[in-house]
DNA sequence: CACCGGACTTTTGTCTACAGCAGGCAGTTC
DNA sequence: GAACTGCCTGCTGTAGACAAAAGTCCGGTG
């Protein structure tokens, strides 16, 4: 049972090694990269005939990738009133940061005696495109492939639906850095991605409950820093959390 | 900065007293009966121009409606093939059911000691529904309300997201049930109702670790029957996790 | 008798066109 | 001078049509 046979396996992903990808594909990826690239702000109308013009496609494909954008949590669809880019509240920043410590410590849990190298690999290369992004100190692919690693630290439980969730959460959480982009500097990348590499030096260790401890100290809080100066809808348990991590920052 | 009331105030829900009813909304609604009722099985292709006829609709927001039923994992999409909808393994189950558990679990650890009581309310009119269902013998409804309760009590969380997500994988579950759809006896229904009232039970009594318990012990494990003879696609952790589950059955 | 090639049919992917609603602007009236 | 009302523009929602690709069936051939 250790095989793949292509036929029936779903972990066995390839999507597209042929194919014209589908013009709803294309715009949707082009659609993520200008709103997790700062192109279009939260809460920004997003007018279709002007997008149909500038992706060079007509509206049919483009609805249809906003609809899928609209599940992903990246905008919102208001009836006759047309789409905006996800406005985030201090709550929603709270629900994306439980959830996804939450999948990530699941993930560990269920994959952590790694039983496919194939998954670890891919970690690996995820890692070594950051390093080299972070040598490079070019922070938009340092971005994109610290999304990579993350996603693929997920991946090694082989939870195909958790990693989706997950990828989909972390999307949010880029949405919501693109409020407060700084630039970093270069030692602060490499010391990321030192951080990053205990972390799956721990995990082919293949050791859960370290994993998960480096986890816990491990949290992204960079982009907590001024939050509440730039979103509102706070409520009760969005605030109680927001002291918990300002207290666990330091 | 004044205007714009509907971007700075996403907590006020505008109460629309008409509800301009998207097709697309509509659509993917009747869609998700039609799936989760059965009347489109596992594996079978979804022809477009045949559903139009159906739903008296035309293609574009059709189509828009099977992105979103795609995004929720019901059904399939492959690029120059049709849409299919999505054929179930004894792994996709295994995801399901984790993740389903481990929402549950947060959702508890999350809101328990309730806040609002109208989450609580909502719980309450769910299971009144269930239990005139039941009495009804009305097995599909009470399938939905069943639903529906399960779905408020993960909303007790006050987490849209986790909601959400709840939402789609409880639906995915259905989806597989409609494999080994029999009927139950109405007294399996009323048993089930009682299970589900111990449940809000604790809920309302404020002890997570209770509700957690119960939980665990809760778990609907009928769709685990003859489980392997209709599905196919196993992997290594999904035949372990049938096999705890099998044991934890007794 | 089995296998291969080509034309046909079906179905998907995309585009253009039209109807209906929402918001802004100007004219009018109190 | 201010507020209300009617028009008007622009956008969204939906429909129908066209082109390209995949699947299918039939006939020919080894």
């Amino acid at each position: 049972m250790t095989g793949e046979d292509e036929l029936s396996a779903p972990v066995a992903r390839a999507p597209s090694i042929v194919g014209p990808p589908s013009l709803v594909q294309l715009a949707a990826d082009a659609l993520r990269r200008m709103i997790v690239g700062g192109d279009l702000l939260c809460g920004q109308r997003v007018v279709e005939n002007r997008l149909t013009h500038e992706l060079g496609i007509s509206r049919p494909p483009l609805r249809e990738a906003l609809r899928v954008l609209e599940r992903e949590g990246l905008v919102r669809q208001v009836p006759r009133k047309g789409v905006i880019v996800t406005p985030l509240t201090l709550h929603d920043i709270y629900e994306i940061c439980t959830l996804r410590a939450e999948f990530e410590g699941l993930a560990v849990r269920l994959g952590v005696p790694v039983r496919d190298p194939e998954r670890l690999r891919r970690c690996r290369t995820a890692l070594h495109r950051m390093a080299e992004a972070a040598g490079a100190a070019d922070q938009s692919a340092y971005l994109e492939c610290s999304f990579e690693f993350h996603v693929s630290v997920v991946g090694l439980s082989g939870h195909q639906r958790l990693e989706e969730a997950y990828r989909s959460l972390q999307l949010q959480l880029m949405l919501s850095m693109a409020l407060n982009r700084r630039a970093r500097e270069d030692e602060t990348l490499t010391e990321d991605v030192a951080r990053h590499e205990r972390l799956l030096a721990l995990v082919e260790e293949g050791e859960p409950a370290r994993v998960l401890a480096e986890l816990a100290r491990h949290g992204d809080r960079t982009f907590l820093d001024g939050i509440e100066t730039k979103v509102d809808g706070h409520t009760e348990e969005a605030l109680e959390w927001l002291r918990r991590q300002r207290e666990e920052q330091r």
